[in-house]
DNA sequence: CAGACAAACATACGCTGCGTATGTTAGTTG
DNA sequence: CAACTAACATACGCAGCGTATGTTTGTCTG
């Protein structure tokens, strides 16, 4: 084993705070969770996290940056493969509400991070998924396939819709068939934006 | 002054702390709001906060029936005088977008709300506004206004949409602006409902 | 290559703040 | 009117955050 720079040793140390992180976070909510039992289990000490993070919040958001971006990754990659322009905004916007019933995200990105950080959009990861589904917005409209709306409204709108199905499924008893349900509404929701149809 | 009931001298009581509640949760958070100063300020100790309303939390939930008892009240009203029950549904969308726009609403309901109590639609208050969209598009559904769509998904989609779209504003440097932009792109996504048009 | 310097942590401390256990007062009931 | 209880106030313990202060280990320079 080649003998290991600081820089790597840094960044190993952040990765394993940001990792425990991720877990006592999403498991137990950014209020409950304790910054000593969070760097005890990795093997360090509240020392660590003050030199590397500032404070508490600045450890969620590196935890959320990180999460934000594996979502925008995931979802680009869904949108993609689909057929056709339109096709991938509705297979980005069901996979944006699935990925949302994982406890990580939820918890993490949907609840605390909003209410402990501030609006997402201000958010220094920008918010990735949403930077994407503008993008395919507009190129949407550039087709010609959906109206000349303002993209960022109507990309934010969709966003907001989707995170509250999120919501809704993640809460229910059934969560398979309301996720049928919310990707339904959802399609019908986004057809709005579509030029005149019939 | 008639000698005060036991009864009243209650609900003064709890009237004064969800009063103070109210004003502290909305300004510094649910977090960093301090039960001590909070009773303090009108005249109470952390006792009687504990005796009516159990814990923190406690509090927190009755001030957020409280306001969103209003906020339904505030939407039904001005959707009912609409023209029409899709105008309606649209005021009422716009109304909500609008409502959220006040630091109570938008701190208290919408950040710190989800983050502490948990899904708003298991909430005692039933989530009023949800209750009151769905009966409106119901009724259009009924009528033949909008597609025989999931009520429940459709309204759940567009509070979500209306709810995101005031953090949006919220955080922008121009809100009349922004305000515009949102309800133009609420009332295009919520045209997906329509039943065939042209 | 030795000494200086700073980064990367660990340790120790104080303070705030929640929840609870225990008092105290005033009203209610038999 | 005496017993009882609701409605608070007071007092205490403890967890947890942030910071101030050590300590070690790498890196850089003359």
């Amino acid at each position: 084993m080649p003998p290991k720079r600081r820089a790597e040793m840094v960044e190993e140390t952040r990765a394993k705070l940001v990792r425990a992180a991720r877990a006592a976070f999403a498991e137990k909510g950014y209020a409950a969770a304790s910054m000593d039992d969070l760097t005890a289990e990795v093997g360090l000490t509240r020392g660590a996290l003050y030199h590397n993070f500032g404070d508490k919040r600045g450890l969620l958001q590196a935890v959320v940056n990180q999460i934000d971006e594996e979502m925008a990754a995931r979802a680009h990659a869904i949108g993609s493969q689909a057929d056709s322009a339109w096709e991938g905004l509705l297979a980005e916007g069901a996979a944006y509400i699935e990925m949302a019933l994982e406890p990580e995200v939820q918890r993490v990105v949907l609840l605390d991070g909003p209410a402990v950080l501030g609006d997402p959009s201000q958010w220094p990861s920008q918010n990735s998924c949403l930077r994407a589904t503008i993008e395919t917005v507009e190129a949407l409209i550039a087709q010609g396939v959906v109206k000349p709306v303002d993209a960022e409204a109507a990309s934010r709108l969709l966003n907001g819709a989707a995170l509250n199905a999120a919501l809704w499924i993640a809460a229910s008893n059934d969560p398979r068939a309301v996720l049928a349900r919310a990707v339904e509404a959802f399609r019908c929701l986004a057809a709005g934006l579509l030029v005149a149809r019939d």
